[in-house]
DNA sequence: TTGAAAATGAAAATCATTTTCATTTTGTGA
DNA sequence: TCACAAAATGAAAATGATTTTCATTTTCAA
């Protein structure tokens, strides 16, 4: 049996920021996207952005993490599964592949029982330029 | 070449916070912390309470995660690095193993040349009980 | 005992995020 | 095309965790 996703209809702004995050690839808070767009001469207010965002990250249409300082950063989902390698220096990342992990966290998670199992895996370090 | 850790002295509010870590045993928030304190008759100020956690975070005796709103939660460093599988109903968290993810991180920080290298990497699911 | 350094906490300051609410825009049926 | 309801928007206020400031208290070694 499979549901028909109820998805909302994008609007203008849900748009914006896609493009934005296309563009910039990385991740990026709230406020710093809020900021790139004003910077391009939209008007878009800060309000507009969080609602934005937060539809996109509902409809699973980007990523949300948490900076070390507990600051919410965005990305656009990839197609798949993945995990990231982060600069603390230089806030650099690089998509990088978890499979093994994706073993681990369900093989762990059946020894205790758990349902409806989900996972997050960071790494960061020092990148080389840095 | 060994270094000797420079450690700071420990004060009654860092063994305080400590000791209701202990008691707890799970994870808890610097407001939660508090609160708890208060509750048993100690007027320990909410600053103090942030100040020994940092102090403690600094020192590797607390670790520092966050909770999926971003805020940060406390728990006491096990011996060994370890990982957390937590209810997300009722936030129940299980210590387990995660030899597998230390090779993985490592391997990939190699392959991309980073270095200082550390990671996070957590199970979240609904648990039997819940 | 005494002065200096460390610890403390109340209150103010920060800062990201959310809420409120009045206004504007959009889309649709008449 | 018009009129109107629903959706979108944004400014400003509210929230809530965390940090900073600063004046006071405690601790401790000489």
């Amino acid at each position: 049996m499979k549901m028909t996703t109820p998805m909302r209809t994008m609007n203008k702004s849900d748009l914006k920021l896609i493009a934005v995050l296309e563009r910039t690839g990385g991740f990026a808070s709230a406020q710093e996207l809020h900021q790139i767009l004003r910077r391009e001469g939209d008007g878009i207010g800060l309000t507009t952005v969080y609602r934005a965002l937060q539809s996109l990250v509902d409809d699973k249409i980007v990523d949300l993490l948490r900076r070390e300082d507990g600051e919410a950063i965005y990305r656009l989902c990839g197609d798949g599964h993945h995990h990231h390698l982060m600069c603390k220096s230089c806030g650099d990342t690089v998509e990088i592949e978890g499979g093994a992990i994706e073993k681990w966290a369900n093989t762990m998670a059946e020894e205790f029982g758990f349902r409806e199992v989900g996972h997050t895996a960071e790494i960061f370090g020092i990148c080389s330029k840095c």
